[in-house]
RNA sequence: GGUCCCAUCGUCUAGCCUGGCCUAGGACGGAGCCCUCUCAAGGCUUAAACACGGGUUCGAAUCCCGUUGGGACCA
């Protein structure tokens, strides 16, 4: 009967970055799991803070991720006339009161109170003053209760009790008329029919402060689950200076969105010992008990490792779709286009295994574009000598006889050369190697032929003699 | 300062609720070996943790109390 309806409600100061991710994420899969409603909410209250770029940023990060959201984006700077009117209705309803204290006021006796060991809350001057038309820059404060408990059942940490004497009363309108966090959250989840209010655990202790509000408006109360933060290696709290902290920061970095959200949402959250879950696994195994209380620390290794992993075990059209962008970033759009899909997926097959990333991929890539290929200096230095001359023309007679390529015929005719020459397979290995692919680390080099074909693969292997002979 | 939260290998975690199966399991990273035409990938092996102190109990990583340490909020 009760639907489940969540929110991920980010302010935007900035781009989106992981550890919002992560909070919109735990939300998007409770609500796909229960068939709820998710909702995408901008906390754009703080006007000096908030820009329109930022909003954009949120949802393109969203956006890539996957996580589509069924209500929204709304916009609190839209909303204005809610909290006021639902402001007024607490004053209305003896909830609330204007107090008149000015903020340097309030400032000194905040001071005072701590130098005197005290807790720095107001003192409640204007609670019982019974102002009716107040003066331009009054605020208006909430009545907090002062007695019994406000008890949270967390659908993370459990069971928190906090005493009502400590909360004091909280200014809910702003003498600029602006309502603040704690009366806009609560506002908005209260209208939107929010369940399940789950968010960053830098929020519990604001909990208790929002709840009689909710109370006092006549709402009923949603359930909170409180989230861990993300810590960097030095388990401060995630920031700049732990590297990238923007979800798009790792789309560029070439990462693929699956292994970006399977390895956030591992981050906190647990089934068993699997590490590698299908979006729709997810989904189905989620559950609030397995989520960690305490923070975790981002480790970019393992999301390294997770990426390698969705690398190798995606589909290659997939991966072609992620990969064909950074190519054209890197100046092989003309390239891509002569080419057919069907064969950037066999480059895919190629170089999976040895790409940890996109970016890493593109590098792999290169070699395979185009008729010739760039010599590494040093490497064809060391291997295409004159030395290799007569076992590489060798090779390239026993190839021409070949209409095309054949992975079986041509590795044994490989291997005889090798065999007749009294080589290594390493001493012809290596200078074909550079020959055609002009690296000394490549996949082996029959499937480096494969892709390449029987025409090209013979061009470069004369190049490569023509190379050699030069000395 | 007050209130609240948290505490298992370097890191992410399983186990904790419902004590014994835990001489604490998995994963990343590290070390070693194997495979091998290079580089990877893969396989195998290995080092590495219950913050500390009390209690309860025949028995505690698991329950209770305290200490310490971290964090959040009040700003």
């Amino acid at each position: 009967m009760s639907q489940v309806r969540v929110r991920f409600a980010p302010s935007p100061t900035g781009f989106l970055h992981i550890g919002g991710v992560r909070t919109a994420l735990f939300n998007w899969l409770f609500a796909r799991q229960q068939q709820g409603t998710f909702i995408l909410r901008i906390e754009d209250t703080d006007q000096s803070r908030s820009t329109d770029a930022s909003i954009q940023a949120i949802i393109e990060g969203m956006a890539w991720v996957g996580l589509d959201w069924d209500e929204g984006p709304f916009r609190q700077t839209e909303r204005m006339d809610l909290y006021r009117s639902h402001a007024m209705q607490l004053f209305e309803a003896g909830h609330a009161y204007w107090c008149v204290c000015k903020a340097e006021e309030l400032e000194a006796r905040r001071k005072a109170a701590e130098a005197k060991g005290l807790s720095p809350r107001y003192d409640g001057r204007c609670r019982n003053l019974q102002i009716t038309n107040p003066s331009e820059d009054a605020a208006l404060r909430f009545k907090a209760p002062q007695e019994g408990q406000t008890v949270i059942d967390d659908l993370i940490k459990g069971r928190v009790v906090f005493e009502n004497t400590i909360v004091d009363d909280v200014i809910i309108l702003r003498s600029n008329g602006y309502p603040t966090y704690n009366f806009s959250v609560v506002v908005d989840d209260a209208l939107m029919g929010i369940t399940h209010v789950v968010r960053g655990d830098d929020h519990l202790t604001n909990t208790p402060r929002q709840v009689p509000i909710f109370k006092a408006l006549g709402f009923t109360v949603p359930r909170f689950g409180h989230l861990p933060m993300i810590l960097g290696a030095d388990k401060t709290r995630l920031s700049k200076r732990h590297g990238a902290t923007s979800i798009m920061a790792y789309k560029d970095m070439g990462y693929l969105p699956e292994a970006m959200v399977n390895y956030l949402v591992r981050l906190g959250w647990s089934h068993g010992d699997q590490e590698l879950f299908t979006r729709q696994e997810l989904i189905d195994k989620f559950s609030w008990d397995h989520v960690q209380k305490s923070a975790a620390v981002f480790n970019p290794d393992k999301l390294l490792w997770m990426n390698a992993e969705y690398i190798k075990t995606s589909p290659p059209s997939h991966v072609v779709r992620a990969l064909v962008p950074m190519l054209e970033q890197a100046g092989l759009g003309k390239d891509v286009e002569t080419v057919s899909g069907e064969w950037l997926a066999q480059l895919v097959v190629l170089v999976k295994e040895r790409a940890k990333t996109l970016v890493d991929m593109v590098e792999w890539v290169k070699p395979y574009f185009g008729q010739t290929v760039t010599f590494d200096e040093e490497a064809a230095k060391k291997f295409l000598t004159p030395a290799v001359g007569p076992a590489f023309s060798k090779l390239i007679t026993r190839f021409e006889v070949f209409p095309s390529f054949s992975k079986v015929e041509w590795e044994n005719s490989f291997k005889q050369v090798v065999e007749e020459e009294g080589m290594k397979m390493g001493q012809l290995a290596q200078p074909v190697r550079v020959a055609l692919t002009g690296r000394t680390a490549s996949p082996g080099l029959f499937e480096v032929m494969d892709v390449l074909g029987r025409d090209r693969s013979l061009f470069r292997l004369r190049k490569g003699l023509e190379r050699a002979s030069m000395g």
